[in-house]
DNA sequence: GGCTAAGCTATTGTTGAACAATCCCACAAG
DNA sequence: CTTGTGGGATTGTTCAACAATAGCTTAGCC
């Protein structure tokens, strides 16, 4: 059955080379880190409401790991701004303002003017996958699976950013998605929040396909003012 | 000897908000976060070498806290990319590649281009900043201190970043100089390394004060280009 | 009544020791 | 020259302990 090939020798087709690529996908950096990622979901989908307290106790009973393993957990948490920790306190889930979302949409501002000035020498695959976050965004409306078309616009925005090839833009904006998740949560509905801009996102990969960047470029412009600006208000309904 | 003041209520200086703002110098996380910022600093002047392993007992030792303290201080390192974690291995301070030190210049071109947009629009402060920088840098370079030049220089970009008067761009290249001064640490001499780039440093604040942020977007970016590739080539050299 | 002060309790900050799991190295065997 | 095989060191994780702190409760006072 199997070939009779030396992995050792330098081959044509480097098999080893595309298994090198998985081994983060095995490795995992052990208790503290999966405690972080599962953390980073429930905070996500708002099962830890912002303000909750995250009692080190109550949590490593929870979770069946020990307080230590635990605080480690918190410090990415905290580096990641999902949370924030007060001296002697503990740690608690964050709560944003309407000046942080203000921020958070300059920076967004900042990295997707970045994805879309790269987009002319783009690769057909980065392109294809803002195409296919569209798309699918749509086809979740047609559905009526809001929080789906919620995934698929900052699928799409991510995409956006994806177009300036950069390995660290990509993450930042994935951190800023994350942190973006948390002002989310303040909106009544995942419809009233993702609904009005699915059509943008469409005229925005047509200019884009058009070759049209600076139109592009304004229609993105509008659409985070709107969305920040949508936000902020629900956050300062919310808060009063 | 001390005047008679009540404060508790509000009065015309705030002398109270200015205290909140050193809150942060003094309540310090603790341990950990000190450790952290001790070993940073001892990454970024080169006492810990790239490559160099950091064995949890002889640093818990030397530092004269324990491992699990330390083990925390690893983690907010490692998302500050400044070392690796590698599982049952331990961590190590980060060796980039050439390849790490392009994406680390892409990512500046779009921070500091956004800065540069902002120009315009940017408050006295913050234009009288990118001034000093300059001028501190130039003043080094006259008393032959290469090492300040170096300081002043990325003192200066920090500032081309803060005209956007964006927190989390501020923080984030903060986060990329300390990421980038690994690299620096291949260059054979500050001196080689820092002092072609006071003349254009110079031009960029001319131009910017002209109104010129074309031109100034133009210097900019040949600085930056010409920066990675001395870099790149010199660690490519290194390596080899 | 409302305010201040002292004390109690629960939680966090940090340490030290323990044990299993894993890696690295040296060495022997084929 | 490659392939097992120990042995030793280091990491991953837990547990138990203690000091320090925050927040609440209660007592005392005007």
């Amino acid at each position: 059955m199997g070939q009779d090939v030396d992995l050792a020798r330098p081959s044509a087709d480097d098999t080893l080379g595309r298994l090198a690529a998985d081994r983060d996908l095995l490795g995992r950096s052990g208790t503290a880190q999966r405690v972080a990622e599962v953390l980073r979901d429930r905070i996500a989908d708002g099962a830890l409401p912002p303000g909750t307290r995250l009692s080190e106790q109550a949590l490593g009973a929870a979770l069946g790991v020990s307080r230590n393993t635990l605080r480690e957990a918190f410090r990415t948490l905290v580096d990641g701004r999902l949370v924030v920790h007060e001296m002697n306190r503990g740690v608690f889930v964050r709560m944003l303002d309407p000046d942080d979302v203000t921020d958070i949409y300059a920076v967004r501002r900042a990295l997707e003017d970045t994805g879309l000035r790269a987009a002319a020498t783009a690769t057909p695959e980065r392109l294809a996958a803002l195409h296919a976050a569209v798309t699918g965004g749509e086809a979740a409306a047609g559905a009526g699976d809001w929080p789906e078309v919620g995934t698929a616009d900052l699928r799409f925005h991510r995409a956006l950013v994806a177009l300036a090839g950069s390995p660290r833009l990509d993450e930042y904006m994935t951190r800023l998605i994350a942190e973006l998740r948390l002002a989310f949560l303040a909106m009544p509905s995942a419809r009233a929040l993702h609904e009005p801009f699915l059509r943008r996102n469409r005229r925005i990969v047509d200019l884009i396909a058009a070759g049209d960047t600076a139109g592009a470029a304004l229609v993105l412009e509008r659409y985070l003012d709107d969305a920040c600006e949508m936000i902020c208000t629900a956050m300062r309904m919310d808060g009063a």
